[in-house]
DNA sequence: GCCGTTTTCGGCCCGACTGTTTTCAGTCG
């Protein structure tokens, strides 16, 4: 698929323009459309041979042409002009703080500055300070910026982002008079990775407030602090931007300081067809304050009901909004079991009773027991006999158990020639079967994975896609065919809990529930804890629209083996 | 360059902070 590629193009050529000082709006455009490639599980090419590129947002005639130009020809004359004109070097240096296409454009045409080696020679010897609207101040912040970049600038997961909102919110809400406090950003809408964390809060001495907040024990550097915004960077390389406003505005500023950005400019596009405007200070009709408090409200006035934070992306959610058609997401309550658990028979620390206690503790009906199959050695893999011995340990567990169900199962490996790991005379005793690939992430993924699911006692797909959000792209896979083959078989797929995973990740959740696929939540545990991973699905599901209905874990015990393909048949 | 319950042309969100300046430009979110 060329989908990522053609955003990659996309957003090189948006680089290009901003440095060039192109009208900042056909920059927007171009970045919207390669956002809407990024997040397409679609083939484009698919697309536009069926001549639908137009109904994508943000690709209008220009860019649909380029498109096509590019998948026909190899090659975009647009690209290859900018590229041309500006070394590649140059554009990256746009990822460095402070640093802006302004004072890049003017380095590079005063001063001959084409790399990070040029820009940096022009700030020790003192050229780049001597340039207009240019001092040591300025030039100070774009070296620690190129310090920053330099030292890698990785987002963080969402539970290293909730960890340590928390510990910032403890250690604020302790001493600064503060009323009410929340992060807001891109962990609010529980994005799978966050780059930075907000938090909003209100209180009448803003500039205490800030200041107490710039003392916080981790922060390794103030990067502003006035009298309604903070912004540190903790030891860890992790920034942090405090907000305070007026407790009059804090549903505007919440519903602002959530995002997206994208979001944020539809709903104030609406208030300004309402003859509205809408900021983070609050909802307005000329000069007067209609609404502000209840951030509920302003969604309200402005004939919206209200968007869970999840949503708010401008996937389409503010159309249905308008139409009051919003879906009823699911939320943790609904979840009844636990659909991927490892136990000490494989590689996690926990077993099976502790799993299961745990497991009841958290009020679940049921938890499966999903350890790896015999050629996973890495993880201590299970062979037939010692499976047989689990089985025996499960039943004797089930005896001492209250209300909950252990149920027999497997993460078993798809292998690199093709063949599932246990003969299906095994897979047939277990009550629910998972496939995974662990071995060959090259290899024919996509066949693999397709032949697994005939397989009618394979009933989940685990972690679809491969990818890590900190370290791995994923599998070589057509993810589209992939689930094209699971609405065809009634296969169901994963959405791996695990932080480092959410896989299915919540584009693709969006586009499986829109084909019918049925979706599995796990966790992944391989310790006791790693059960509580659950919410992170539950977070990443929401941003796929996912409705109860939509996960086969939210069926009770008495459904959910009902609910397996090979019963259905 | 996109898009339309307005407007097929003319908009396209808007404010805080900083640093450079004496009224504003650049960057960021």
């Amino acid at each position: 698929m060329k989908n990522k590629e053609l955003a990659e193009i996309f957003n090189r050529i948006a680089d290009a323009l901003e440095f060039q000082g192109a009208n900042v709006f056909r920059v927007i455009a171009y970045r919207k459309a390669a956002r809407t490639l990024e997040e397409l599980a679609e083939d484009i090419a698919v697309l536009n041979k069926q001549k639908r590129l137009d109904s994508l947002p943000g690709i209008g005639r220009a860019i649909a042409e380029k498109i096509n130009e590019y998948l026909t020809t190899g090659k975009m004359k647009k690209y290859d002009e900018v590229t041309k004109a500006i070394p590649a070097q140059l554009l990256n240096m746009l990822d460095i703080q402070n640093l802006g296409p302004k004072t890049l454009a003017l380095a590079h045409k005063e001063l001959g500055v084409k790399d990070l080696k040029n820009l940096k020679k022009v700030i020790e010897d003192g050229s780049l300070a001597k340039l207009p609207q240019m001092g040591n101040k300025k030039v100070e912040n774009i070296k620690k910026g190129i310090e920053f970049y330099e030292r890698g600038h990785e987002r963080m997961s969402l539970e290293i982002a909730e960890e340590t909102a928390n510990r910032i919110v403890e250690y604020l809400s302790k001493k600064a008079k503060i009323t009410k406090i929340t992060p807001a950003g891109s962990l609010r809408r529980c994005k799978e990775s966050v780059g930075d964390i907000d938090i909003l809060a209100t209180g009448k001495q803003g500039a205490k407030i800030i200041k107490h907040f710039t003392r916080f024990p981790e922060t390794k550097r103030i990067l502003a602090a006035g009298a309604t915004k903070g912004s540190i960077i903790l030891k860890g390389g992790i920034q942090v931007d405090l907000r305070i406003v007026d407790p009059k505005s804090y549903g505007a500023a919440l519903q602002y300081f959530t995002g997206s950005k994208a979001h944020n400019v539809r709903l104030r596009n609406i208030a300004k067809f309402k003859g509205l405007k809408l900021s983070e200070y609050g909802l307005f009709r000329d000069k007067k304050m209609i609404s502000g408090k209840n951030e509920q409200e302003i969604y309200n006035i402005l004939g919206l009901i209200y968007i869970p934070p999840e949503m708010r992306e401008d996937r389409g959610e503010v159309e249905l909004a308008l139409k009051n058609e919003l879906p009823r997401l699911i939320e943790l309550k609904n979840i009844k079991g636990d659909l991927h658990a490892h136990s000490t028979y494989s590689d996690s620390t926990a077993t099976i009773k502790q799993l299961a206690d745990f497991a009841q503790k958290l009020g679940y009906e049921y938890i499966l027991i999903t350890d790896h199959s015999k050629s996973a050695r890495y993880a201590h893999g299970v062979e037939q006999k010692r499976l047989y011995r689990q089985w025996e340990e499960i039943d004797n567990v089930n005896n001492k158990m209250k209300r909950l169900h252990v149920l027999k199962g497997a993460e078993v490996d798809i292998l690199p020639n093709g063949k599932i790991d246990y003969s299906d005379k095994i897979l047939k005793k277990l009550d629910l079967v998972i496939a995974s690939i662990h071995q060959g992430f090259t290899r024919n993924v996509t066949e693999r994975m397709c032949a697994a699911m005939d397989n009618p006692y394979v009933d989940i797909i685990a972690h679809p896609t491969g990818r890590l959000i900190s370290s791995r792209e994923g599998y070589t896979i057509d993810i589209y065919r992939v689930m094209e083959k699971a609405a065809a078989t009634g296969t169901w797929l994963e959405l791996n809990a695990y932080p480092d995973r959410l896989d299915l990740n919540d584009v693709n959740l969006k586009a499986a529930k829109e084909m019918g696929i049925k979706i599995a939540i796990g966790t992944d545990a391989h310790n006791i804890e790693g059960l509580l991973w659950m919410r992170f699905g539950i977070a990443t599901a929401r941003r796929g629209w996912l409705e109860s209905k939509d996960v086969v874990n939210t069926h009770p015990f008495k459904n959910l083996l009902r609910s397996r393909k090979i019963n259905k048949k």
